[in-house]
DNA sequence: CTATGTGCAAATCTTTTGCACTGCT
DNA sequence: AGCAGTGCAAAAGATTTGCACATAG
């Protein structure tokens, strides 16, 4: 039930950048924001989920609060597993990777092919669409499952 | 600010198949279902936007239940552009194909390319997991908006 | 006629906001 | 002092549920 861990260069490395992308945009690195981030580097999360794990240290006004700042700033991405809403860290912070999701267990696990990277610019030139970011999630079964 | 009109083989068509889906389940074709449907027709919808544009004609809780059985009986997918969860009819109805929507105008267009639909069943076979479905989202500007 | 479907009202959950207080700088 | 950040409580919005009545087959 666990997404698969994320492939930092390092951990205190993406911790710097964190703290570094705030900074440089006049924000301050705060514990309940250290939190919030701390909770990212687990996986993707809902909205919703996130804010009631931690609402025993921060309030959930100031997970929402925190969750915005970020995605403003870049360092977070919105997904979609199914019907809930949820973020997780994005590509400063994560190598550019996409989601299946195992429709019997539920895990996610993180895939990723240069080929379809390649289609995926194409198929935009051949609409005129000028793709500044993309998602693709699966749905199916993972090896245990099948 | 629309997304791209639907391309049946025709609408009547289209009616027809949503009618057998629900009789071949058992479910009865009822007024409250056909504005639903009808409201899908026009292209992708949050929940919450369908349920209040219906609800001077059904209650919103049967909205939320129609669409509830309409995915359960595989009438619609969930979608997602930016942070709100939405359905659209699933390919039974619309011919595959994903979407592109403009960060500019917000304009969603569809867009497919057979050598992605390749692309995606390698890469699912590489990370060996059994693809039922897929979503590619792409976010950038629009022919208009370059 | 009988099960299914719907409306209504209330409950529940999620997200947002205003305001006052805390803590930096 | 002055402003960013937080908690708290209330408001607003979205979704679900129980129950009694309406309706399709």
């Amino acid at each position: 039930m666990q997404p698969t861990k994320a492939a930092f260069t390092s951990a205190p490395d993406a911790r710097q950048r964190f703290n570094a992308t705030l900074k440089s945009s006049g924000f301050s690195t705060t514990s309940a924001r250290s939190l919030v981030f701390d909770k990212l580097i687990e996986g993707p999360v809902a909205h919703a989920d996130l804010a009631s794990m931690l609402s025993r240290r921060i309030d959930r006004a100031t997970s929402y609060r925190a969750l915005d700042l970020f995605e403003r700033l870049g360092i977070i991405n919105r997904v979609h597993h199914g019907t809930t809403p949820k973020v997780e860290l994005s590509e400063v912070f994560l190598p550019h990777h996409h989601h299946a999701t195992c429709q019997r267990c539920g895990k996610v696990v993180d895939v990723s092919n240069r080929p379809l990277e390649t289609a995926i610019s194409m198929m935009a030139k051949n609409h005129n669409f000028l793709a500044v970011e993309h998602s693709v999630e699966l749905t199916g079964y993972c090896v245990d499952c099948h």
